[in-house]
DNA sequence: CCCAATTGTGAATGTATAATCACAATAGGA
DNA sequence: TCCTATTGTGATTATACATTCACAATTGGG
């Protein structure tokens, strides 16, 4: 069955960027050691030559989707000096990972197999998430220092709106078989985080204007609830 | 094992409810007829004389979590004649949905068993998301009518960007374990979503002037990147 | 060329779980 | 009260899957 007698860091990789096609294609539930082995041109059993469990498997396709965001991110820096450009072509690139890569992300981040059964796993698939968005946020804070994103929002909060922009739009596009225009969407979206960050050049919005408590939803001055005692 | 012979009707709420439930609690892959006869007090095949099959039982789960949203829907509406206060409300009651409910919607929404499987499933989920989408759009619009709202932004990439607060925000705080303080980034978030949606009082950026190719990310006047050929 | 480590194979085991079925208990109307 | 449809039970079947293991093939160094 198998082409050829390969090294194990061979295998592990091609059974690693299987795995996660896999997923991307067919869902978790789908990512079973006999479907990675059959696209790698194994044995099942053979699977475990490279892999002590499925769950070491699984820890090898997260080290890879890691990997791709960390390029992305890499990538994203080189591309521009300017803040919003690195974030637009990050936005960019996080939007065409989804194209390609279909849902693996998600699918694994909610899945069981990754946030359930072994303890550190959740914990693992918390500091890639988190990782990332603190690249996210080391941006806005550039942005900032700048002058070209508003000084007085939290980073961590625009970054989440960063997530904001692309996690919604490919559940839309994947429940739509792609129905749904993400391409189109990604450029009206990009347009109202733009209008979110930037930097105010007559004073307006009354955004930071000391308020520490930091646990309930501060009733707003005009526009909005009352009733936000949650 | 069963306290009491009850309808079939009275037990399928009860396991549509232990079902959705389990899957806040543990999540899609601990999903089985079992565990949802146990916690109704049932054995295994008794689940059977009340769903024809699994599958039916998680139309039932998905029939409650499309309540859920449709309800939260109206209680918006009536909170308020105003659209920023209802889209707030709204906003509130989906960041409460996620305290209390878990995981259960992104994790019936990214499964397989929801959207994988049978042919019309993920049709179904698709319905529910995008009906939750077009009330959210229906509020966005009135708020343009009422010149609250920039009328120049599509209602749908609000609506988007709506959801865009909230998915985010409940991955990191299932992935923190509620370490990640909910409440207070949905109070950061709406202020960003409210500037970003805010009908502009002088006339600043330039939204609308005619782009009809919908295909490519146009590139930006100044802020933003050139290189969108995605 | 030979040998030992590495890599691949096929069969087998154990487990979890969806689904079926014959039978028992119960409810509620006649 | 009796009878029939409804609801609950326990045993059973079938299937999918992860994992193990003895054995075969291959590789690469000596």
């Amino acid at each position: 069955m198998a082409d050829a007698k390969l090294q194990t860091h061979i295998r592990r990789e091609q059974i690693a960027e299987a795995a996660l096609k896999l997923v991307a294609s067919e869902g978790v539930k789908r990512l079973s050691i006999a479907a990675v082995a059959r696209r790698v041109g194994l044995v099942p059993s053979g699977i475990y030559r490279h892999f002590k469990s499925k769950d070491a498997m699984i820890d090898a396709v997260l080290d890879l989707l890691d990997a791709k965001l960390q390029d992305n991110v890499v990538a994203a820096r080189q591309q521009s000096e300017d803040t919003m450009r690195r974030l637009h072509e990050l936005f960019i690139r996080h939007i065409r990972i989804l194209r390609e890569g279909g849902q693996a992300f998600p699918r694994i981040i909610f899945s069981e197999e990754a946030v359930g059964g072994a303890p550190q796993r959740k914990d693992r698939v918390r500091r890639i998430v988190t990782g990332y968005l603190g690249e996210i946020e080391r941006m806005v804070r550039e942005g900032q220092q700048q002058g070209r994103i508003d000084r007085g929002l939290m980073p961590r909060t625009a970054a989440m709106l960063f997530l904001g922009m692309i996690v919604p739009a490919g559940v839309l596009w994947h429940l739509t078989d792609g129905g749904f225009n993400l391409t189109q969407h990604a450029g009206r979206a990009w347009k109202l985080f733009e209008r979110a960050l930037s930097a105010r050049s007559t004073a307006r919005a009354p955004c930071t204007h000391g308020r520490r408590n930091g646990s309930a939803i501060p009733p707003k001055g005009g526009t909005t609830s009352a009733s936000a005692k949650m």
